[in-house]
DNA sequence: ATCGAATGGATAACTATTCTCAATAAGAAG
DNA sequence: CTTCTTATTGAGAATAGTTATCCATTCGAT
């Protein structure tokens, strides 16, 4: 019942906890970017900026692009959104789990799921030792093609 | 000693592969093309299609970017070149290691390094698996500070 | 040598992202 | 509640990496 209870409520606690996290860093809470965190944390897929910004405009109509922006950046800088960098399709955003995780992504559609989460600790380990960096974060992105273009052809 | 013959005509080979797949494929062999061929086999970082451009222009005055961004395009068609993109350090290329392959990179300075190989493939199945997808491809970055920035730090 | 198609080079166009700056509003202080 | 300071907003300009365009050149088959 926890459980349900958590599922249930998980969007809220992001945007609380990006509020929380903000204040921390004595930035301001302003309706703009409570409106940026509400998005961010009820969306499944991993939205662009842009996308972020056309949900908005309902809203929020003068809403600025430069404003999703600014608040992503501020975002990924306290680390309550993960950037998923992509040169064709342009950058990904997940507020919902802002930690290192697999991605798949669908190279006929571009849509992102998450899967499972996996556990690349011991590989990490190797990596510093091999290569003497300090590793802080990684990505991992598998690429296919989803059922559903599967069966479009 | 088989080893080390390969070790050392591995640029060499990689030359030969790019030129007798573009053949196959009905594509000229220009000087252009082949001045950016040797640049990739030869290349231990992962240079940028500007820094692969850069280097080509003392013995090539006229190579123009667009054709560097066009040869780039004919290798990734032909999977003879890896591409990993970067919205923010703009894109690299491995013309050594046209599949995936793990790689570690640093936040301070860029340099972008190949450790040993990892197999990926049970874990491949299990995303395939758990979300239908048809993955036929996968991208592993680490992320972390290098040894000189560390020492610079 | 001739011809049609592929390629190269120069530059314009494009696009995601960042920058600039005047107007506004958050939030602390009184 | 009002005032004050300063962070933030919004609109548009600027930037940068990449792609598209177009004509001259080159390739290579006949
Ligand atoms: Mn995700
Ligand atoms: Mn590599
Ligand atoms: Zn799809
Ligand atoms: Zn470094």
């Amino acid at each position: 019942m926890t459980t349900m209870y958590q599922q249930q409520t998980v969007a809220i606690d992001r945007v609380e906890q990006m509020v929380s996290r903000l204040k921390k860093s004595d930035h301001r809470i302003t309706p703009q970017r409570l409106a940026i965190f509400k998005i961010l944390a009820n969306s499944v897929g991993h939205p662009s900026a842009e996308a972020i910004h056309g949900a908005l405009l309902d809203n929020h109509p003068t809403m600025s692009l430069a404003t999703v922006y600014k608040t992503l950046t501020l975002l990924k800088q306290e680390g309550e959104v993960l950037e998923l960098q992509f040169s064709d399709l342009g950058n990904r955003y997940d507020g919902n789990k802002p930690y290192p995780h697999p991605h798949v992504i669908c190279t006929g559609c571009g849509t992102i799921v998450d899967p499972s989460l996996l556990d690349l600790d011991d590989i990490t380990k190797k990596m510093m030792n091999e290569t003497g960096f300090k590793i802080v974060a990684h990505r991992l992105d598998f690429y296919g093609i989803c059922p559903e273009c599967q069966k479009n052809g």
